[in-house]
RNA sequence: GCCUCCUUAGCUCAGUUGGUUAGAGCGCCGGACUGUUAAUCCGUAGGUCCCUGGUUCGAGCCCAGGAGGGGGCGCCA
């Protein structure tokens, strides 16, 4: 196999041949070619010597051309690189013509390279963003495999329509100029694919629940879909979120084992990504410099993943947060849009970005919220007005873990069905192993870009997947 | 779904109270230089001022509608 730039770097076989293949950054001087090949922030230096070398071949060397060179490995004569290639030769595989070439050795905003989402990993900021992500993902599967748990394939397409988490898009084969009809005139889902109504998964949480309930620890790590129209910087209508599940785990099993993975894969990213993440740094550090101050980060990036890794994360009911949000400054001088009268009231973005970022200045978990704003699934606590949830809070995000210990009384469990008008008939194999040794069992959804936006120091949640769907833009 | 802001050269952005031929930096192209680091220096080219309509002697600028994009809120991960 040929050896990549960051192979090269580490190894650094000065004196010996290597071949160089990627793409041009910069050239130079016509003697200075920045050759990335994306495999890490580093570009390599190929030198190449403008008196020998074919001028019609120099002039091809462009910004974006796809190139091949081979050469001696040495160390550099310039400040900027501990080693270079002195070119035997350089083919130039792939040209880009640089009058059409949309990317140019400057910056560009983020919206621009958006609408070239094709290219834009071939950027500093695009690439580092891509590397962070893939350890991130790498991360919580070492981090699960390692438990003891096993990786679970939930379905894409559901059959359930009950999943409870939102908006479901359709999947359906049936024409939709000519959709066949039944004789009361509605759809005929029977002369559909499936021949029942199906959808995209909105949360692979159910099924996850029937795998913990044989496999002890499990945990899935897929795409998911809403079709709300939600226009944030925080939503994206495909993301892809980690779910674990455990039998036997109660809300604070559950919470100690979402804030040891968090930890373990930041620290893992700070670890393993260095590089990228001190670039990600520098450039929210220039990205800032624009902004007031009071809207700037009050940490840089590595300080802020450290700061997270280092501090447990505060948790507290939410009848303790109700609390303290009521005594708050901004709620006696009414500077909260929606004020907090007392028990009961639904928190709000800027509730919840009061008590991370202003009264506790680190990551929330916020537990037992009333039973009324939460899903059916989660377990009543003794007195009958909470349920056992917990929602980690993030700075700047927001809810990045949205958890529960799941109601395992089928009496229970069915009663708060009825209430919440869940069809129960469509349920049976859900409800089927609260029949059938039924245990108490907790488990949490992760929103993996929002986990990548944290990590990276990203400000829109467009810019940390390879290809966003958000309402109306599905390109690529 | 609601609120708000933006749209001027390839990119990032100026553009005065509505007034002559619409500007800058970077990029591109041409040249010089040849150990550069988003190289530097000199020069050239490059515009449907998002679209449609209106007001006006006159619109990049004002008004209305539309399109595209950003941000905030809600929903949530």
């Amino acid at each position: 196999m040929k050896q990549s730039i960051k192979e090269i770097l580490s190894e650094k076989p000065v004196g010996q041949e290597v071949v160089i293949c990627g793409w041009v950054r910069t050239f130079r001087n016509n003697q200075f070619v920045a050759v990335s090949d994306g495999s890490c922030i580093q570009t390599m230096q190929v030198v190449v010597n403008h008196e020998t070398m074919d001028p019609a071949l120099l002039k091809r060397i462009t910004t974006g051309a796809a190139v091949m060179a081979t050469g001696v490995l040495e160390e550099s004569q310039g400040k900027g690189q501990a080693v270079e290639v002195r070119a035997n030769t350089i083919e130039v595989v792939g040209d880009a013509d640089p009058d059409k070439y949309p990317l140019q050795p400057k910056r560009h905003g983020m919206e621009f390279l958006r609408e070239i989402a094709h290219l834009r990993m071939r950027t500093n900021t695009f690439g580092a963003v891509m590397r962070v992500r893939h350890n991130l993902a790498y991360a919580i599967h070492k981090f699960f495999h390692d438990r003891g748990f096993y990786y679970i394939h939930s379905p894409i397409i559901t059959g359930s329509d009950a999943e409870g988490a939102g908006e479901m898009f359709r999947v359906t084969t049936l024409p939709l100029d000519n959709v066949p009809k039944t004789p009361e005139g509605s759809v005929d889902v029977k002369k559909d694919f499936f021949e029942k109504m199906t959808n995209l998964t909105v949360s692979g949480q159910l099924e996850a629940e029937l795998a913990a309930l044989a496999l002890s620890r499990v945990y899935t790590f897929g795409p998911t879909f809403r079709a709300e129209n939600s226009n944030t910087t925080r939503h994206l209508a495909e993301f892809w979120m980690i779910e674990p599940e455990v039998a036997f785990f109660d809300l604070k099993d559950n919470m100690d084992l979402a804030e040891d993975m968090l930890r373990y894969v930041i620290g893992y990213a700070l670890e393993h990504c260095e590089d990228d993440i001190q670039f990600l740094q520098d450039r929210q550090l220039q990205e800032e410099k624009s902004k007031p101050m009071a809207e700037r980060s009050p940490m840089d990036l590595t300080t802020k993943l450290k700061f997270v890794i280092d501090n447990a994360f505060e948790r507290l009911t939410y009848g303790e947060a109700i609390e303290i949000l009521r005594n708050s400054k901004p709620n006696k001088k009414k500077k909260f849009q929606y004020l907090i009268e007392g028990w009961g009231a639904d928190l709000q973005s800027e509730h919840e970005r009061y008590l991370v970022e202003q009264h506790f200045q680190k990551p929330v978990i916020l537990t037992n919220y009333p039973k009324e704003i939460k899903s059916f699934y989660m377990r009543v606590d003794d007195g009958d007005k909470t349920v056992s949830a917990m929602d980690i809070l993030f700075p700047a995000i927001g809810e990045i873990v949205g958890g529960s210990q799941r109601e395992e009384r089928l009496d229970v469990l069915t009663k708060r069905m009825e209430e919440m008008h869940i069809p129960m008939e469509e349920m049976q194999w859900y409800l089927d192993t609260r029949k059938f040794g039924t245990c108490p069992h907790a488990g949490f959804g992760l929103g993996f870009e929002r986990l990548v936006l944290f990590v990276t120091g990203m400000s829109n949640i467009r810019d940390v997947i390879p290809f966003p769907r958000t309402p109306g833009n599905a390109e690529f």
